[in-house]
DNA sequence: GGGATTAGTAACTGAAGAGTAACAACGATT
DNA sequence: AATCGTTGTTACTCTTCAGTTACTAATCCC
């Protein structure tokens, strides 16, 4: 025997498939809360739509509201790691504008939030969040909200964006993102890197001090991906 | 005497205080969904900001779900409302083009969302209606959007507005706009038909084919209203 | 004033849903 | 094979909340 484990190395570890399954129950609850709310999903959807009773998800979580902070976290972790990557990032060579900032970390930020890994993508629902972790929620939302700003105000001082209300202008571009997981479903005609790109410069164009740019990847949408209106 | 009732006229009658009152409900219902949402807000907590018992509510409504169709219904009749005067009204003299249109309908859509008579606030939730409602709402939200829609292809005709791809633009504008019910306050810092307005500009400039328009009213908003970052 | 209509309340009913406890099935380890 | 930890189930409990009913108080109209 080369492994004391049957079927050797194949199979994850139990640790690792409880990380797993955890997984799986934080994108399910993520859908189930942003489809009705988090009030209107009740545990036995979520459970149902894993295939398991209600009490099976005690045994990964401890109540329903840590199910909600885990998924806003998640969210929140993006958006730190998007910002810090956009920020940090130079664009070609040269230092990048506020602008590109911004751009880079709505986009990644929206890319996160539906693509294949998103599971955070609870964004409605934070006041349903109680105690301790909605302070922390709120906090960290806040600070994301604040830096956004700065990039604007950071934008407008190097001339990438026109002159605008740094705060209404952030809610605005949050709005647009925010709302996306109303409408986008997985396996429907778009990719979510596309639309992330594709909306993330729709958006940021709003800000754009610059004329709009010559259409770029932008021509893929110059079609309707099937017939509808 | 003048008339035979108390206070003379000065009295709305009875049936105008029921209308009052009902109105009042409304706006009340809107408020608590958009914060709590459908399920996480309970009659009590509504009849409670009223003053009110949660049994009173039942004059005046047939039940829970009736009042969150209202509160959509109140809201799809201003959109369409803002979509006709809009598209109807030249700008000055000439036939406005598609974005104007665009901005017209969207800056008074999001006006009377949030203005002092707007009680139609209730924009998410939708998921929550049931039945023959749910349909009829949805039905209407889509006519909307599809309205919406062909302005951005039309305004791509006559030059007004960038290429684009329409759905996913649409998309983007409305959340921005849904999303705002979300952060504002009456009475706070800025005036509802400001906010409005200037939001209308910058989430329509994400599609203007020109170059950014120099600041107009825009420069209300270059200083935060306080000290806040 | 007096009878009818309207507005509102307090108290109950029934259902849904979050969380728990006792127990069964499975797997790994020895 | 016997044991122990893990995963999950069934069957409860307890709370919250929508909706109803039977009543009281006020108001209108004659």
């Amino acid at each position: 025997m080369t492994s004391t484990k049957k079927w050797g190395d194949a199979l994850p570890s139990r640790a690792q498939q409880q990380a797993i399954k955890r997984e799986a129950l934080l994108r399910h609850a993520a859908l189930a809360f942003n489809r009705r709310g988090y009030h209107g999903a009740s545990l036995d959807d979520i459970a149902g739509s894993l295939g398991v009773t209600r009490a099976a998800l005690y045994r990964y979580v401890e109540s329903k509201q840590e199910l909600l902070y885990l998924c806003h976290s998640a969210a929140m972790d993006a958006a730190f790691k998007n910002l810090d990557r956009a920020s940090r990032a130079p664009q070609d060579g040269s230092e990048p504008s506020g602008l590109d900032k911004l751009r880079g970390t709505l986009t990644g930020y929206l890319d996160d939030m539906i693509g294949d890994l998103g599971h955070g993508v609870a964004l409605f629902e934070e006041n349903a969040l109680e105690g301790d972790r909605a302070a922390e929620i709120m906090e960290r939302r806040d600070q994301f909200e604040r830096a956004l700003r700065t990039l604007v105000r950071q934008g407008m001082a190097d001339g990438s964006v026109v002159a605008c209300e740094p705060k209404l202008a952030v809610f605005a571009l949050l709005g647009a993102i925010n709302w996306v997981p109303k409408w986008y479903r997985p396996g429907g005609d778009w990719q979510s890197g596309q639309i992330a790109r594709a909306l993330g410069e729709l958006i940021t164009r709003a800000l754009a001090a610059e004329p709009a740019q010559p259409a770029l990847p932008q021509d893929i949408f110059l079609e309707p991906p099937n017939g509808e209106q």
